[in-house]
DNA sequence: CATAGTACG
DNA sequence: CGTATTATG
């Protein structure tokens, strides 16, 4: 069994105050895939740099921002920052780390919230991320790619799906990137897991108390291949964890 | 028997946060010489607005800097902003609210911590207040200049005498300073109650617990004229109160 | 609403 | 250490 977690830590030091080492050694997932750190990597607080766990960072150049990462109780014989697209790359958007049996991603989709610039290049992410995502679906290893897209896909993925149909991260276009995503052949696993299943949010506004109210969107993914899907046993979105507007979540794989 | 406090506040709505307005009703102060409010006037905190007291505030035009005010339960005959030098009126330094038979200033000298340019602008700062309170001297109300002069007079107003002989607030020149302000008539009107007594500090560092060590400085004043010192009955420091890194300095006149 | 950054003290 | 700012989400 392979326990995988994909978290947005809106900052890993404030996740760290809220107590991201106790979630860790009480659940234990083999891999956790960590997006917006808001650190460098020598800002990263040492209890966690002293967990029983291999760390891999992929940091934005701007201080404070952005940043992904990888801990696995493996070390990855392999890793890879970027995807050779200089500005995504700046930002530190897309991590992977290459295990025996197994390729993991850990991906932070820009937001387009602050303007119709960021709208643009959160686009363009996508439009390249697609096709470099497609390549390992006909790789010989099973693949995932667990992150924060910043896109809820279908009306049962937001709370107010109506009140956002103009809103970034639930535009037409953007729902329908994700739709290319699947039809390519990604699963939406959590999903897959709980079909037709409402109210399973992994994201919540900090503002007008939307988390008790759970008035959320559902952002972060795993998106895996066919073969992984098969291996998804069991599906949580952790939202007793208070670690930052995020919940996290976590499938359970049989590999 | 007129009881006016001076208080650095540190950011008025910091201030607030720590129990300003307790204090205000516990101690009942005719009159609060305020400094570094750290807001514009429109921030300040409704519930200090609405205390039964008049507010005149000056400040400065950077936003969350410096800046000063007067809350009196009587209301001011007069008031005057500044004292008509550009810098240092545009930085909300120097306040004064005039009432029936006493005029009352609220002042607060620049730091010169930062560096060498702002030790400059301190020095040329008490260069114009000097003769600038001086005619206050001679005219026939009783006044006081009530504020954080970022100056320790003598070695008994500092914790530490000799390691900060080279530090800015314990310059020899600023110190020099104070003496030829008391030399033109003004009185310390604290020290004059409480002559030769040690440990009596206004200000701590927030760093290393430098409060509960009492390791302070002694930087706010109440620079009276010598009418007004006779009046003087009771001089205090409420170092029990922790409204922000200074302590109120009290004096309780009897006119 | 919250986490970063930086300026100032 | 602590209170402000501003950028970002």
């Amino acid at each position: 069994m392979l326990k995988i977690s994909s978290l947005n830590v809106n900052g890993i030091r404030a996740a760290h105050r809220h107590g991201f080492t106790d979630w860790v050694s009480q659940n234990k997932p083999d891999i956790i895939c960590l997006q917006e750190l808001r650190a460098l990597e020598h800002q990263v607080p040492d209890p966690i740099q002293n967990m029983d766990y291999h760390s891999v960072y992929h940091t934005a150049e701007k201080k404070g921002y952005s940043g992904v990462g990888i801990l696995s109780r493996e070390k990855p014989i392999q890793i890879q920052k970027g995807i050779g697209v200089d500005w995504i790359d700046n930002e530190g958007r897309i991590l992977m780390s290459e295990f025996e049996d197994l390729i993991v991603f850990s991906v932070y989709a820009p937001s387009g919230t602050t303007g119709d610039e960021r709208q643009d290049l959160k686009m363009e992410f996508l439009d390249h991320f697609l096709p470099f995502a497609q390549k390992y679906l006909s790789g010989n290893k099973p693949v995932v790619f667990c992150g924060d897209y910043n896109i809820c896909h279908k009306p049962i993925d937001i709370h107010n799906p109506k009140r956002n149909k103009n809103t970034s991260g639930f535009l037409p276009e953007e729902r329908e990137w994700v739709t290319q995503l699947l039809e390519t052949g990604f699963e939406d696993a959590y999903r897959r897991l709980h079909e037709g299943e409402e109210d399973l949010y992994s994201w919540w506004s900090y503002r007008a108390a939307s988390k008790e109210r759970n008035k959320g969107w559902r952002i972060d993914y795993h998106m895996t291949c066919p073969t992984l899907l098969e291996a998804a046993e069991e599906a949580v979105i952790e939202r007793e964890w208070d670690l930052s507007d995020h919940a996290p979540v976590t499938i359970s794989y049989s590999i």
